[in-house]
DNA sequence: CGTCTATTTGAATGTACTCAAAAGCGGTGG
DNA sequence: CCACCGCTTTTGAGTACATTCAAATAGACG
């Protein structure tokens, strides 16, 4: 495998590989299992995980036990639950991993330090939540303009590995739908 | 009127009023007409708002020439379309006023500098930003486990004076409905 | 091969939508 | 002061899309 976390924060600020690579020693490699929690609600989350492979998913639960997918971070996404992890209160979500996912680590101390250490590491989080924002308005305009088959259609030209690894009720959950109303939409389109 | 600004950066951080005063310096007060745009879409957001009083909001149009409302800040709210005003490239989102509104302006390049010249307001910016993306997960989190209902009453809960300042058919279209199912709502509602 | 889980299908229901029109409200000018 | 206009909200009737409940198939895995 290349260096995915350097390339990772390439994409957003100018920065040396050695400066990574020191970076790179206050995250921690781990693998979690298929099923297996990352964060549990009512938990604080005091890591926040960069995928390498396989891929995690959060969720809320609401009052009648039903999952509502939040985010789904397969290879080269960040993903942990933000309020707890900036706040260290308990955690709203549940991360969760999709299948056997290898992450890097890395605890709220350490990233501070990170931060305090490594401008360019500082300014690369900062940039980090700020686009996380800025996509995530363009979801909400999303959902409110376009139709479930629509929001599906966009999803798969986006990431189109996500059928693979997701199974497709999260991909509904997510979506905002129920697995059944996918399954239909799933048939409607492949008669076109 | 009180210090709004004031109060609303130490809601955040522990700054205090002199540094806030400094800060205060490189904003300038504004009165935005009922209606008057603030950013258009396709324009470059060269600034962030502070709303003092009246309200503004932020929206998308579809193809079909409908607007989809993203945001809504009345007082003490801060407003720009985040994409442009961070990235300053074209504008997704048209933000105008709702009504005769007060606002504090900061420039990209002021807001730069503020940044670099007081830490208390960029820990600020960078917590507002963080903060409005954490509200945002609850909004995404909320749309697809609460009905239509729900979140309306959740709404003028956590906002009871939005019904005076926005009109109800902008209401709808942030709760993701049209406006003649939300005077059903409200009517179903107005039964109990 | 059997079991467990995921997906698909069917039928009835519900919620929000469209189209269309009426009623309410606020401001302006005769 | 009232009549009128434009804009917002309400109401009605029919429709579309997603949901629920229920059951049948399909897939994955030991």
């Amino acid at each position: 495998m290349a260096n995915l976390l350097y390339q990772n924060i390439r994409r957003t600020v100018a920065i040396s590989e050695e400066e990574v690579e020191q970076f790179r020693q206050l995250l921690q490699a781990k693998t979690i299992q298929k099923n297996e929690f990352f964060v549990q609600e009512g938990d604080r989350a005091n890591y926040l995980a960069f995928v390498l492979s396989g891929g995690m998913y959060s969720y809320s639960v609401d009052e009648k036990g039903e999952k509502h997918v939040i985010q789904i971070a397969l290879e080269e996404h960040w993903i942990t639950d933000p309020y707890s992890f900036f706040s260290q209160e308990k955690a709203f979500y549940t991360v969760q991993a999709l299948l056997k996912t290898e992450v890097l680590l890395i605890s709220k101390e350490n990233h501070a330090r990170a931060c305090d250490l490594y401008p360019n590491i500082e300014r690369f989080f900062r940039l980090l939540v700020q686009n996380a924002y800025v996509h995530l308005l363009q979801r909400v305009a999303q959902i409110s303009s376009d139709t479930a088959e629509e929001r599906y259609l966009k999803l798969i030209q986006s990431h189109p590995n996500i059928i693979e690894k997701v199974p497709q009720y999260y991909i509904a959950s997510y979506l905002g739908i129920k697995p059944q109303s996918l399954s239909r939409i799933r048939k409607k389109l492949s008669k076109k």
